[in-house]
RNA sequence: GGGGGCGUGGUGUAGCUGGUUAACACGCCGGCCUGUCAAGCCGGAGAUCGCGGGUUCAAGUCCCGUCGCUCCCG
């Protein structure tokens, strides 16, 4: 972990990468599939990984030595939310987020700008920055790219976003593009912050650089090329999965995760179902965040090698067996599908639990797999025969 | 014994002075959720209105009887 030999050969900014290293430690020989090693100042993020995400600095209804038990390696948590409440700055006063919440692994934040899009009721983006009205308390706010860092940096954040602009699915050609524009002139913006920070406090977050470019194939491609040019220690690909045809979302991975630098890690941010993420891996993609673990286990869907189950059917009443056979986390080892059911219709918290342990094992037990199958040169067999049982089963076998 | 009130889907209730396919909540069944305003959201099944009779073009909604529950007075 002390190691740090950088291979971020095609990026020629090198001092802004925080800390951070990357290794490829395998490569498929049949697709862009690739496991390696994310190297930080607080542990080593095995890749393909899935971040948990972590929005208050809780991943709701879960404790962080629990995340462990889980599989976790790093976690995501959010700019808007904390700058919100409590308040950046408390959280630094407190020692920053990772004393705050007790999670002494990596913290990769998000800068906000996904707020800006999915809170749009209550915006203006300006060329500035974006201004909008808290959803707590109806307050204004100005978010500038600038803010955007600071704050992540009075965090203590591990990898930080720029601010960037999401446009919805639908979005015009037109709107896309200037998204594009003014996302690049942020995301210089960002960088120069990160900078000059690094030169006061003699530290600051690595960034990762944010691809947009909504479904059109040569806007991804002008935009890759953009920010991959600003040299970021890492790149994300935004703007997927923001309303477009859900097919349209494995062609977007598939075209602009090579366009990505091979020697620093490639971020699908927001991402996504589980064949979602095979897929995104077959293109390239080392890291991913994603409600839909969490948020599902809440409202009832767990994720299993068979399919989804719907805890809360009749179907599982009385069913004595655990969610899935030989799963290591909590609910599999101890409990049966008709107490999980039982706990979810009585809205008993501990359902909540159980099923997000459950949920988060499974991710990242898919991850881990496909990394495994990558290093041992069986990507391709392992991806089709995954996909298989996903699309056959229904969960109940 | 006398007087009053109530009986509407599984449960609790709405239904104004009678007028199209009886409403709501919870429950039940099913689905959705992709950089979390989300322990959330959407949909579906389910009552002919205690029972019998009457008035009326038309009754859950008025009248009579009856059964059940309930309150008050003896």
């Amino acid at each position: 972990m002390t190691e740090s030999a950088p291979l971020l050969r095609q990026a020629p900014g090198s001092s802004h990468q925080g800390g951070l290293s990357f290794q490829v430690e395998g490569r498929d020989p049949g697709s862009p599939a690739r496991a390696g090693r994310l190297q930080t100042p607080r542990g080593t993020v095995p890749t393909p990984a899935f971040m948990p995400v972590g929005t208050y600095g809780a991943v709701k209804s879960v404790t962080p030595h629990e995340l462990r038990e889980t599989g976790t390696s790093i976690l995501l948590g959010n700019t808007y939310h904390l700058y919100l409440r409590p308040g950046h700055e408390v959280i630094e006063g407190l020692g920053g987020l990772h004393r705050f919440m007790g999670w002494d692994g990596p913290i990769l934040t998000d800068s906000g700008g996904f707020q800006i899009f999915s809170l749009s009721a209550m915006r203006a983006v300006t060329d500035q920055g974006a201004e909008f009205r808290s959803h707590l308390d109806g307050s204004l706010h100005l978010l500038t790219p600038e803010k955007a860092i600071e704050v992540q940096a009075s965090l203590g954040s591990d990898i930080a976003m720029p601010l960037d602009e999401c446009p919805p699915g639908g979005a015009a050609r037109g709107a896309v593009e200037a998204a594009m524009r003014r996302t690049t002139a942020w995301a210089r913006r960002c960088l120069e912050r990160a900078r000059s920070l690094r030169e006061q406090r003699g530290a600051a977050p690595a960034l990762f650089g944010i691809v947009q470019g909504g479904v059109h194939a040569d806007l991804r491609r002008e935009h890759a090329a953009a920010i991959v040019s600003l040299g970021f220690a890492g790149h994300a690909v935004g703007g997927v999965s923001v309303g477009e045809p859900p097919a349209l979302i494995h062609e977007i991975g598939a075209l602009t995760g090579p366009l990505l630098p091979e020697g620093s890690p490639r971020y699908m941010m927001g991402l996504g179902r589980p064949q979602d993420l095979i897929r995104l891996i077959g293109s390239g993609f080392d890291l991913f965040d994603c409600v839909m673990p969490t948020r599902n286990a809440r409202n009832g869907t767990l994720f299993t090698s068979g399919g989804v189950i719907h805890i809360k059917n009749e179907a599982h009443r009385r069913d004595p067996r655990p969610l899935e056979e030989g799963c290591p986390c909590q609910a599999c080892r101890g409990y049966s599908r008709a107490y999980l059911r039982h706990l979810f219709l009585s809205r008993e918290i501990l359902g909540h639990r159980l099923n997000t342990l459950h949920n988060l094992t499974h991710y990242h037990g898919l991850v881990r797999s496909a990394r495994e199958a990558i290093v041992a040169g069986r990507f391709a067999a392992w991806s089709r025969q995954t996909l298989a049982r996903l699309d056959a089963g229904d969960g109940d076998d």
